[in-house]
DNA sequence: TAAGATTTTAAACGTTTGTTTAAAATTTGC
DNA sequence: GCAAATTTTAAACAAACGTTTAAAATCTTA
């Protein structure tokens, strides 16, 4: 019977993700996987058969890695601001964690997106079930600025997401080390949750505020 | 003397352009660039050296596109929130013009940002002279939200830029047409005009209604 | 410990890569 | 209109690519 020993190959596969990660699919040579994991040329092939066959692997990890964790956050039965707030806090978690892979998995869906499509479904997911439901009860209370989900998940994720796509651009540009490029992201984090949760609740609020004092003056 | 045939090179630049701005360096080669311009596999060696030499020089175009028209709005002797909304429409056009351009500055700038540098200098433009001191000045009126010129910029271009970097993603997940996502798009850059000018000023401004309406009151 | 199964290795496979060559075709300048 | 300069071509280059092979090394099982 046959017994893989994981160690070899989960070494492997590890190496692989770190180069694929840092140099994409087309930027990375079956030689700098081998040498990143310190192992034979021949065993990349041995194990997963070809490079793309385990960048495929590799791929349905990271893109997991990108979306479980807000989708999860996502079926969560709290309140939408709360929510929102959850699912910025969690981007940002997971892009420090891991800074490369929003650029990641944007260049290779650009490159492949037919091979890779399967693998999006779980992204659809995110904009439906209760999520979608829930954005229509509080649009209609009045409680939330009137905004497709379309839209509305893009608003959350893509101010910050954008910082970490482009952060060796940041980083060059303001002279930061990595230090540095954290502090600026943390900092960023919290501009882009006020900004948002302004924009989704609080010009609601005030505006309710601000009838609320009319009425009393009247 | 010298008399460069100028439609020759130009027509084999110009295919080269579409082709590393949807490819990438990495994943473009020689091979692509002659076909593209229906020319000679030696031409490109011919004409720019080497195929390094000729991304550089596109590069270089293509980061000015990326930027001269966001920093020559900048520049210019408006007010800030009229100026804000300027360079997210200015955005907006140039990226629906040439959708791949903040990938493929991001991605290849990832990629090789040491040699690529240099280019970087006209984006440090931007963030000086000027616009800076009128930041401070609005800051210091009361009339803006306390803001570092760092923060601004990506709060300004990044939620929009994102939705163009995830564009292949955004159309798959949504099954979107050409023509859909330019609606999308569209829809989306007012979304982010009202959120950032409303998060910059709008808050602001409310807030000393308030006070005013107050003070009417007492 | 011996036989069989599995893993690892060095070497080579045929392609494709970016680049070069040298001759052919074309254009230029007188 | 001819010699010189320039442009374009087909062919080939060495190097690097993903992959395969077959033998060596290691581990498993009895």
């Amino acid at each position: 019977m046959k017994c893989i020993n994981l160690s070899s190959e989960e070494k492997l596969k590890e190496a692989a993700k770190s180069v694929f990660l840092k140099k994409g699919f087309a930027g990375t040579t079956a030689r700098d996987i081998a040498d990143a994991a310190g192992m034979n040329i021949a065993l990349t092939n041995y194990y997963f058969r070809s490079k793309e066959k385990l960048f495929v692997e590799i791929f349905r990890d990271l893109f997991s890695l990108y979306c479980t964790n807000t989708v999860k956050i996502l079926e969560k039965p709290i309140g939408l601001k709360e929510k929102i707030i959850e699912v910025i806090e969690e981007d940002y978690r997971m892009m420090k964690e891991e800074p490369n892979l929003v650029l990641f998995i944007m260049t290779e869906i650009h490159r492949d997106c037919e091979n890779l499509l399967p693998e999006l479904s779980k992204y659809s997911e995110m904009l439906k079930g209760m999520f979608v439901e829930q954005i229509a009860e509080e649009v209609r209370l009045g409680r939330m600025r009137d905004i497709e989900v379309e839209h509305l998940m893009p608003i959350i994720i893509g101010s910050l997401q954008f910082v970490f796509v482009g952060k060796n651009m940041y980083m060059k540009v303001h002279g930061m080390s990595e230090e540095q490029f954290d502090d600026y992201a943390r900092t960023h984090k919290d501009h882009v949750i006020n900004m948002v949760v302004n924009y989704l609740f609080q010009d609601v609020d005030t505006m309710r505020e601000i009838r609320v004092k009319e009425e009393t003056v009247l």
